[in-house]
DNA sequence: GCGTGATTACTCGGATACAAGATGTCCGAGTTTGAGCGG
DNA sequence: CCGCTCAAACTCGGACATCTTGTATCCGAGTAATCACGC
């Protein structure tokens, strides 16, 4: 059980482009070497990050990647479903009945995890960097 | 990122034998046929639960599984890192400096999730089941 | 009745097989920028 | 100086390869209870 490397990359690509937040977007070239990932695999990763409506990217030469608008209020958790997936990360798969009461404790742990991720956005994150600099 | 199959069968096997505490030891064959589970596969899975020091095994006829001196005090955590390990769900992996900022907030909201599962006991489960019946 | 050996029922652990998902690479297609060239 | 064309730089998306992990099966070995048999 663990998250999966992508769900990283994702992340770091994230906090970088909301650190730097220049008007003109960044190549997956230079995310890749921040990050010692090959460009073509970091791009499969942020495609996810476009369909999920974070980010934009543009096509041809200087072209890239792009916060976008609205992007101060994505969440860790935002970033994390749109790579991981939304599904819960137990279900019991057995038919005893309507409820299964080991479901329920460990849904109830989850959903503890998962506030503490909807509450902290990248925006804030990225603001109390900036404030160490 | 989900909890494997095998943790599932783990914590419906602990619970049912907490709801039993009978003073024979029960079959893996029971035990697989509540869960449809082949028998060969979960005596893998209570095998580490074994060498985690929760149940003890009973060879020979008549053999099988029986719930250890000190039961009462295992948590839903204790199970689950019997048969996941116990390393954190992210790692950064990157060299940018000695702390991570995004995984201290990842790590953060595990330990939300992990403090649930630690109070949350097979014993106080099983009673409040039973208290139903 | 009692002891002894054989049978049976069970777990244990290793070896193996299979499937799915994560990770990563390659390449062709489309798109935009910018430079070069001719008018 | 202007406009056209072409090359370069870049992303996009699908197809493919590889590796790890979860899931599951099979089988031989060991062990304990029980049964059968002979004394």
């Amino acid at each position: 059980m663990k998250y999966s490397k992508a769900t990283n990359y994702a992340l770091h690509s994230m906090l970088f482009l909301a650190v730097a937040t220049p008007e003109k977007p960044i190549g997956v070239q230079q995310l890749a070497d921040k990050q010692n990932v090959s460009p073509t695999y970091l791009s499969k990763i942020l495609t996810k990050l476009v369909k999920a409506g974070m980010i934009e990217s543009a096509s041809g030469a200087s072209g890239g990647y792009r916060l976008k608008r609205g992007w101060e209020q994505v969440s860790f958790l935002d970033i994390i479903h749109a790579i991981e997936g939304t599904t819960s990360l137990f279900e019991c798969s057995l038919d005893h009945g309507p409820e299964c009461v080991i479901q329920k404790v460990v849904l109830d742990a989850e959903d503890k995890m998962e506030r503490r991720l909807r509450e902290q956005t990248i925006y804030d994150l990225a603001q109390s960097i900036k404030n160490v600099l």
